[in-house]
DNA sequence: TCCGATTTGTTCGTATGTATG
DNA sequence: GCATACATACGAACAAATCGG
């Protein structure tokens, strides 16, 4: 076929990676070294080894040598971060994002941006692309995050090229084992509900979602704070609901509860967002908030400044930033896998909404 | 920079195709005519051929000549378009980049982010970054657009590498022939002042942005305006100021109009963040708004809704929506460059700070 | 059909620049 | 500082394919 000098070094080459005489990694002789044992010039030995670094057989390390590349294309540090969010709308997302942003900057990393639309679908086929891109790392928020995890094999694969991730805001319950940076959602519900009973209240209802981590994780921070004091936990108080049913399903849930004659005083709300619903709610049913009931949030986000919401101070910037400096510490490996499992310190926010 | 004299082929050849200069299947230029055009040796040419050959924007004959490829055989599409935006925080971004997110999103491209923080270093730092990576196209939020750029070159640069690129919010003066989707701020002054003459208002002041072209186009709008309803334009009435005046210029200058004796009983305000300062300042000077003075905020930011200022409508959404479908246009060579200038219609909310 | 001019393809030799260890 | 190794560049020669006259 080809008889030219240049092909003849090639197809040598190929043939000692193709046989396992040279394993990924390896260095192959020098310029010099191959123009000697062929006989040719060294300009005829950079053809060859030219044409198979654009192939990706090889890669070359100015003033250090040639290498044989990882299986056909060597993934070279492009310096990329994935950033994987359910909605790019969400209200905490800007400021989480400008903390990641921050960080890697600072680092010369780059954002490669993705959004699942919370669906499972969505996350499986960013994961797909992302997988065939060259990216240095990932920080994922996980979609609809309490249901278990169908795509494990898709974290598997990322674990098997290297590429390590960092799951933020929530995490499947499987995969606790995984690095992730999140609010303390246990102790804010927690810290939010002993805030209401140091008030004086006892009988408080809890409105919580159900389809993510970080409801079922404020619900069991609510239990704590009423076992700590001694309260009996009832189940008849507790409101559970779901993304597709968060403009009637929490409303008309309290509205039971009140009616049912149980006493209650305060309502612990899954976010600042059911919180606002919840209040509006009430003043037309003609309860006053919080002189006939004391209502909570949980995001500080702008609506709970905006009505005075008593809420749970969520460290926006600040998660993004840990987060950040996470992945970077995975992927420079001065950071264990086993010690990047962050809970952020949650903070009671006092309004007027709790009396 | 310093460019390799084999790179600096490699670019003018690009360019020449890029601008249509060069037609798919045309013969280019032998490669001694190259040598002698450039003063260097034939196997200099021949290395930058040679590379431009792999990737696919040129093909050799044997014993013919060297020709021009079709577009569709350049081998760096890799999917990814660079967002490059002023701040990360700006109260306009979420809704701009989930337009563009969403039409990238459907023809299969991943946004890699970036953020100048509204510096020329930043910008010229993220371009050179980006240079490097492989990219698309660019849609980028020139920084400080007002001031002239100096670093044209750049973008230059991205014609030659074939790079398409969008402006979006504002663009350089001297680049107005290049790419741009953006709202048309001239129309908008001219439509908001005329709503405030139209509700008998004469003497209108205008506080304007001096470092942004869009300050720059609103204030021609206000004259517009001013003209057509036949009101001389008096520029003892406008009031301009610098991002680094923000919180006291635009104040400062309306007081010491009110207490010249000038009758004023408007404002055009360059946005409504600087609206709702003003129409604090004014209350805390003793005069209601709308009563006795009325204003005028630009965008219909949150602010505008909450605090109930009358505005000009923003279409953020829209203008990534569109901005992501020009980009995509030019990349496929469907839209000629000379037709991708956006103007997006501005249109008056009216509020309660009117009068 | 052949010739010669042109053009790309391959190779050799040499020199200098620059990153690595 | 030094040797090693890759990166860029120049000059030269010859081979092989193409095309017009």
């Amino acid at each position: 076929m080809n008889y030219s000098k240049k092909d003849i070094i090639i197809r040598d080459i190929k043939k000692l990676i193709n046989e396992g005489r040279y394993q990924e990694g390896d260095k192959i002789l020098s310029e010099n070294q191959l123009a000697n044992k062929y006989g040719v010039s060294r300009q005829t030995v950079r053809k060859a080894l030219s044409e198979m670094i654009t192939e990706g057989y090889l890669y070359a390390m100015h003033g250090s040598g040639t290498f044989v590349a990882t299986r056909k294309n060597h993934k070279r540090h492009t310096k990329n971060i994935a950033v994987v969010s359910t909605y790019m709308s969400d209200y905490i997302f800007p400021r989480v994002i400008q903390g990641i942003n921050q960080v890697l900057d600072e680092n010369g990393y780059s954002i490669l941006l993705k959004t699942t639309n919370n669906s499972r679908k969505g996350e499986a086929w960013c994961m797909e692309e992302l997988l065939s891109k060259n990216i240095d790392g990932m920080i994922i928020e996980p979609s609809q995050s309490a249901i278990s995890c169908q795509h494990q094999v898709l974290y598997d694969q990322m674990d098997a090229m290297g590429i390590p991730y960092v799951f933020i805001q929530g995490c499947y319950e499987a995969m606790m084992d995984r690095p992730f940076v999140m609010l303390d959602d246990v102790e804010g519900g927690k810290l939010i509900t002993e805030h209401l009973i140091g008030l004086g209240h006892k009988n408080i209802a809890g409105i919580f979602k159900a389809d993510d981590t970080q409801g079922i994780l404020r619900h069991k921070g609510y239990i704590k704070a009423l076992q700590a004091a001694g309260i009996a936990y009832n189940p008849d108080l507790v409101i559970w609901y779901h993304t597709k049913d968060k403009t009637m399903k929490p409303m008309e849930g309290l509205i039971r509860i009140l009616e049912s004659g149980l006493s209650c005083h305060a309502v612990v709300c899954y976010n600042d967002e059911i919180a606002a619903d919840v209040i509006k709610g009430l003043q037309n049913i003609g309860r006053s908030v919080p002189h006939d009931i004391s209502v909570t949030g949980f995001d500080n986000s702008l609506l709970a400044h905006s009505k005075g919401i008593t809420t749970i101070a969520h460290p926006q910037e600040e998660l993004g930033k840990v987060a950040a400096t996470t992945l970077l510490g995975l992927i420079d490996g001065t950071l264990p896998r086993k010690e990047a499992h962050i809970m952020l310190e949650p903070k009671v926010i006092e309004r007027k909404s709790c009396f």
